[in-house]
DNA sequence: TCTGGGGTCCTTCATCGA
DNA sequence: TCTGTCGATGAAGGACCC
């Protein structure tokens, strides 16, 4: 098997599929500006009582810190760790940089995350070269203009590539050549997989199950009975490297929500409506932002003891009217019969979108236009000239001292 | 130990109309 | 007219990804 770092002279005839993974890349853009970190555990995260880590680097992580890890946890394994808050707009700058270089490669580019995205770059044999030297030409790339590393995987699908260069990182680049592609997965735990989580992992062991190679021998038809159809027929033919997923660069969105976890558990009813309304104006105007509509509104509850439950309903007409958003998840909150019962997080969440110019809004007879899209349309103008918050619904203005009524 | 926020996809169950 | 079936759709929940 090809190592990494030291594969540019491996066979990569048919291996299209490049898998771009920045390395640790929220910590990796903060050591840009603070170089004296370099070489220490870093991590990235809020460093209030509810937070978990975004990214670490690995220095950090050979003290056992990982991403989605509760912050308390982090803290504990590495208390030496220096930790520091997230910048989302820094990152989000840097991700377009970083995609602006691929999209110099390719127009066939599939973002997946802020930091990750799959190219296929085809058709950029003939001017560029092969797909292995592609490779190389960005990662070089990205570090001259960004100062920041990544890893890349090569192959002919779309999860092999991603395995690749999960395989090879930090800092390195390794194609699976087309026939070599079922000796570097066999070996792989199970769990190594796109789509076999903690829970699935747990049930394919039970089974004996524990690498890819086991997965392949098994039949289908048992995967089917112990995952469900879908998963289980995706997983055989995983375990064989068959995946036909092309790349696709404009996958469009399919919803949009917001949720937001509390400092702590609330359970009086108008704190929880009052941050509906907050949700519900932030989903309205990414929808507005993004030219949606949606048709149908999920509100997400969340108990102390982690519980949740989901309620959605789905209207007459699809809205990108935060009143109606509210009013709806209003509705679906109190029909979910919580009473007080203490919540740690709310979420409001529009699905069913489509595009705002293609919806025909029906009045009923007799209806009138409310006008709270114009209204709305016009905070959105405020805020993009003044910054957001500038206008808001009076219930979530705060009062200007304790007790004082908003 | 104590679990963010933004998503996608799948399964199961209920309902409704043909 | 009644009953059973089937597909579409909606709702709820769960697993997973980064």
């Amino acid at each position: 098997m090809p190592r990494p770092g030291s594969d540019l002279g491996a066979d990569d005839t048919g291996c299209t599929i490049l898998h771009v993974d920045m390395d640790a890349f929220y910590a990796s853009v903060e050591l840009r500006e603070r170089p004296e970190l370099k070489g220490t555990p870093v991590v990235i995260g809020a460093p209030g009582a509810r937070g978990v880590v975004l990214s670490a680097t690995y220095e950090a992580r050979r003290f056992g810190v990982h991403s989605a890890m509760p912050m308390t946890r982090a803290r504990r394994l590495c208390p030496q760790a220096v930790i520091i808050p997230p910048s989302r707009e820094k990152y989000a700058e840097v991700s377009r940089g970083v995609m602006e270089i691929f999209h110099t490669f390719t127009p066939e580019v599939e973002p997946i995350a802020s930091d990750e995205a799959f190219l296929d770059v085809g058709g950029a044999r003939k001017r560029l070269g092969p797909p292995a030297a592609i490779a190389a030409m960005i990662r070089e790339q990205v570090v001259r203009e960004h100062g920041i590393t990544c890893s890349v995987g090569v192959a002919n699908s779309k999860f092999v590539a991603k395995l690749a260069s999960q395989h090879c990182k930090p800092d390195g680049l390794l194609v699976v050549p087309a026939d070599r592609v079922v000796d570097f997965l066999h070996p792989l735990p199970v769990g190594a997989l796109w789509g076999v989580g903690e829970r699935t992992e747990q049930s394919l062991v039970r089974l004996g199950i524990r690498t890819v190679g086991d997965l392949a021998g098994v039949p289908v038809a048992t995967l089917q009975r112990q995952l469900g159809q879908a998963a289980g027929a995706h997983l055989a033919a995983l375990a064989w490297g068959r995946d036909e997923r092309p790349v696709t660069p404009h996958a469009p969105d399919k919803s949009i929500g917001a949720e937001e976890t509390f400092a702590t558990d609330v359970g009086d009813p108008v704190k929880i409506r009052r941050e509906l309304l907050r949700l519900s104006e932030r989903v309205a105007a990414r929808l507005r932002e993004g030219g949606h509509v949606g048709r149908t509104v999920s509100v997400k509850l969340r108990r102390a003891d982690f519980s949740t439950i989901s309620r959605s309903r789905t209207l007459r007409e699809p809205t990108d009217v935060a009143q109606t958003l509210y009013a709806t998840a209003c509705d679906l909150y109190t029909a979910a019969g919580l009473g007080r019962d203490r919540l740690r997080l709310v979420g409001v969440r529009v699905e069913n979108l489509s595009p705002a110019g293609e919806a025909t809004r029906q009045l009923g007879l007799g209806e009138r236009e409310t006008g709270w899209r114009e209204a709305e349309q016009a905070m959105d103008r405020a805020a993009r000239r003044f910054g957001r918050d500038v206008v808001l619904p009076a219930s979530l203005v705060r009062p200007p001292f304790d007790g004082m009524a908003p």
